[in-house]
DNA sequence: TTTCTTACA
DNA sequence: TGTAAGGA
């Protein structure tokens, strides 16, 4: 079994955004702000690792949900690197669940939408 | 072609 | 945040 190292810099900035659905200028800005450190290519171009797109998730879920601003987690962050890991995990497995909630939602959202339409589609 | 930095609306 | 210029 292969398993990949989840620190491995694997994606480009434009995997990420159609991975994430996340503007290349908010990545950078995430970046610039401190929140995220992608490592570079030796052509300069910014490598994402699994673990970046995790931790973008959630800052992404951070700013948008609990309307937190970019140096609030950055500040969020430093915390949880000072708590023991346990506590740290507990803590984001909680908001895992709370952004997988919030995923799924929206996905039904947007299937009631997708019915809609065809539904106006067909009456047309 | 894609991404980089810088800068302006 | 979005978009553009100019280079790599």
């Amino acid at each position: 079994m292969v398993e990949i190292d989840p620190e491995m810099p694997l994606y480009s900035i434009g995997v990420v955004e159609d991975i994430l659905g996340i503007p290349q200028r908010i990545l950078r800005t995430y970046e610039e702000k401190g929140v995220i450190r992608p490592s570079r290519s030796d052509t300069n171009r910014r490598l994402y690792s699994q673990t970046d797109l995790s931790k973008i998730q959630y800052v992404h879920y951070l700013t948008h949900i609990k309307k937190v601003n970019l140096s609030g987690v950055k500040e969020i962050f430093d915390l949880l690197g000072k708590i023991p890991a346990e506590a740290r995990e507990a803590l984001l497995a909680e908001s895992e669940r709370e952004i997988q909630a919030l995923s799924d939602e929206k996905k039904k959202i947007l299937h009631e939408g997708a019915e809609e339409i065809d539904k106006e589609i067909l009456t047309k």
